[in-house]
DNA sequence: CACTGATAGTTTACGACGTAAGGAATCAAC
DNA sequence: GTTGATTCCTTACGTCGTAAACTATCAGTG
């Protein structure tokens, strides 16, 4: 499920989205003292999603975890929906803020865009976070900045810059979805890759003895194993599956391939 | 929310999907005549889905709109996440399965982008039906098949075609996410693009009046304005709102810097 | 000091959800 | 006509987000 966020009044969510980071106002008013917060609430949240999951985060599972009931956090928080905004942007503050050193864009955005993978792998509920009607917080917006300055490097003109960061972030984004998922598809059900596998293509080629006539393509793709190593620096041996590798090496190729076609842009700039 | 598929008995999963998809058997055993069938439920749900979205897809909306209730449907359908299951699948019949008659395969590749981005557009929710563990369906292959067939032509290598089949499909998938989120954007609130963006711009300059300074490379390009179209074909004046407009055009220019750097790698192939 | 009234958090409850369990209606085969 | 498989419905359970009403806790006021 994509959980969809912000639907709430922009104005108190934005409030919240951009409450002066280190103003958590102690004020002291009347009635009993605050025993929770909304810094407290969002990282609850944050923590549980991270380690069970989005499917996991209820308001009643965070409220638990913080010693109190799902209603309480309505004291801090307007609703799930606002809750997931605060997640999304507090996450984001890991995202890499270093502007370039090196003119070296390439080397620059291909740093960047390893940072913003793992950075989605360790929060892969992010990438469940509907786009629709964007967040607009603080961290997010760093992050967007710094992917802009390190793009400025090229020196290619703002239009075509603006859509490069609309591409270059859904790719990183898909990248790591596949890593994700590679990661799940591992852990789920208890099997490995290999026995998940194995029963699937078991039942498939029962199912589908003309497998290959109908997909030929295909059929001729598997049976060419998976050779070329794409130009990159040459990998160890790690204990990283299968699926989680070819991921990362899928990630690896497309993004040098995304990289080439902007060298090839900049070197028609240059030219013309 | 994203919604998990798959997770059941994956014979019983497979065997519905592959299932001859002329074969409805009509069989006539004892028990009252089905007024339901797996095609009807599916097709119901699929349109469901495609009018109200994800999110207003459950069981007994389904059933309602075949005229029963949702018990009916697990007569004929083990549970939700398979029946999401065929629901992908099935729509992924809509695919293009052309394979090239020209040698062209940058104009063949482009014209497929655009097909899949409109085929994701009228589906979005297919969007939010996780990776995770693919399905495995009949069309899904057949979708998958094309693509490889297509991307032949460029004399790649085994490998490397295999991770650009990675990285093609979910430029187009974050691409469509794009664009579809452009227009949920539009049709939320019922309130215009301008106006949704005048009010959280209003409240973010008066909530963040250093924006500027914090922001620097993300307001110098907002500051620049959106010219600079990049080559490709001319566009004609069109009632497309702004946002989706914009998405389309990230679309075409990661498109073509996607092809520039397949057309660098099949270069240096053939160099070397 | 007692009292007032705002605030934090709890309890209870409602309508959604997916689906398990059991019952009623239907019909081919005997 | 009876049997028994099959389709579909009814009811029910435990989950969810959250509205409404309640209680408990305190700063400020007299």
């Amino acid at each position: 499920m994509v959980v969809f966020a912000g639907q709430g009044d922009p104005r108190r969510s934005l409030t919240l989205l951009w409450r002066a980071d280190a103003s958590p106002p102690p004020r002291g008013g009347p009635g009993p003292r605050a025993r929770l917060s909304v810094d407290a609430i969002v990282a609850a949240a944050v923590e549980l999603a991270d380690e069970k999951g989005m499917a996991a985060l209820s308001m009643r599972a965070v409220g638990d975890r913080l010693g109190h009931t799902a209603m309480a956090l309505y004291t801090h928080v307007p609703g799930k929906s606002e809750l997931l905004d605060l997640m999304h942007d507090s996450v984001h503050a890991e995202l890499p803020r270093h502007y370039p050193e090196s003119d070296d864009w390439r080397e620059a955005l291909t740093t960047w865009a390893h940072e913003v993978l793992e950075f989605y792998v360790r929060h892969p509920w992010v990438l469940q976070v509907s786009q629709a009607r964007p967040v607009l917080g603080p961290h997010e917006y760093a992050g967007l900045d710094t992917l802009v300055a390190l793009l400025r490097a090229t020196g290619l003109a703002a239009g075509t810059l603006r859509r490069l960061v609309g591409t270059l972030f859904p790719f990183v984004r898909g990248a790591a979805q596949a890593v994700a998922d590679a990661r799940l598809a591992a852990a789920a059900t208890g099997s490995s890759d290999e026995e998940w596998w194995a029963v699937r293509s078991a039942a498939l080629t029962e199912l589908v003895p003309d497998f290959a006539e109908r997909f030929p393509a295909v059929s001729r793709l598997e049976a060419e194993g998976p050779v070329d190593p794409y130009p990159g620096p040459g990998g160890d041996a790690d204990p990283v599956p299968f699926p989680e590798r070819e991921a990362r090496e899928t990630f690896r190729v497309g993004l040098g391939v995304l990289l080439d076609g902007i060298e090839a842009a900049v070197a028609a700039r240059e030219a013309g």
